[in-house]
DNA sequence: GAGGTTTGTGTACCGCGTCCAACAATACGC
DNA sequence: GCGTATTGTTGGACGCGGTACACAAACCTC
């Protein structure tokens, strides 16, 4: 219960800078340094917020994904946990970085980081669809087709001019895609 | 014709010195300077031949999605270019490693990097479906499960025991399995 | 105040990957 | 045979990401 020193900085002091900074130089062309230097703390303390460089722009997405995969895990129906993981990203600053990806002079890291997250989604899902009775190879290709499905909906929803159409009819769409695979 | 020095070694020395390495003490405990000691060359040589450790792992199934992406620019239809890729991979140093993965304590960076790569292949297959004037949230979809496929067949032909089924085999069944998407 | 707990910071370190300026070994024109 | 262009090899320096760790700072409880 002892609670020790208050924190002096918050984790989205450190995120608005790196933003900053991602959008007027570049993701590759920022340091941590430049970030640290910018949000008034020390380098270390980046570390004490997020795990590397890229985690800044990925964070709402990773704790969108972990919690997707608990629920795998604990027997959720996939396209459920699918759905619920999609919604959760909407507002965040992932969005930012797709949007204005070229800006940032991302699209090669944003591609293989995208791919990453599937990776790890779509494994829970195929370890899912195992323990419900289907083979390692069918569950790996469904898997795979329904995880895609999450992130080409985000990615639409991203990309869409100003007026945004609803980011859970994309999912919608996209899942039935998928879904014919079933 | 080509003039100037001759190669003083080889690609393959080079790779089987780091396979070697990876074996005994894991990929990560593996510096390119412990690789570049063992083949007796320059650690500034490595790079003449692989852009990255990781590269020497992934050399063969990126020709492999090289050409595959360069076929499917040029308009071949998308199972039959994955067709062509996975049967490239077969005999090489991949397999080793996919195979052996837990010795080199490669399992996370396996996956990760076989999700990039399937990712790589699945922007291609995507952007082919979209030329014949498919939607691109439903071409992702549909590119995720064809490219996922290739994979998953090429792993479960890899974990497979000693006398393996036929790659192709496992191919086609794992086409099937995303084609029904179709 | 003393002791424990959490956060912040400075510093050193390692390894990857880049860059570049030398140097070595060959083929070619003459 | 002799320069010369070409290509391969090497060493060194550097920047950056990420880790480890020791220590200081701020707060709590007793």
């Amino acid at each position: 219960m002892s609670s020790g020193r208050p924190r002096a900085t918050s984790r989205s002091t450190i995120a608005e800078a790196a933003t900053e900074l991602f959008l007027e130089r570049g993701f590759a062309e920022t340091t941590i340094a430049d970030i640290t230097q910018r949000a008034g703390v020390s380098r270390s303390s980046f570390f004490n917020y997020f795990s590397s460089k890229s985690a800044v722009l990925w964070a709402a997405l990773d704790d969108a994904i972990r919690s997707a995969v608990e629920a795998l895990r604990a027997g959720a129906a996939p396209s459920a946990a699918l759905r619920a993981a999609a919604v959760d990203i909407q507002a965040d600053s992932l969005a930012l970085a797709i949007i204005h990806g070229s800006v940032m002079g991302l699209s090669d890291e944003l591609a293989d980081e995208r791919a990453i997250r599937t990776g790890i989604l779509s494994r829970a899902v195929s370890d899912s669809l195992v323990s419900t009775g289907m083979a390692r190879l069918e569950a790996d290709v469904h898997a795979a087709a329904l995880s895609a499905a999450v992130f080409a909906a985000i990615w639409a929803w991203a990309a869409s001019d100003a007026p945004r159409p609803a980011l859970s009819g994309l999912v919608d769409r996209a899942l039935g895609a998928a879904g014919a695979s079933r």
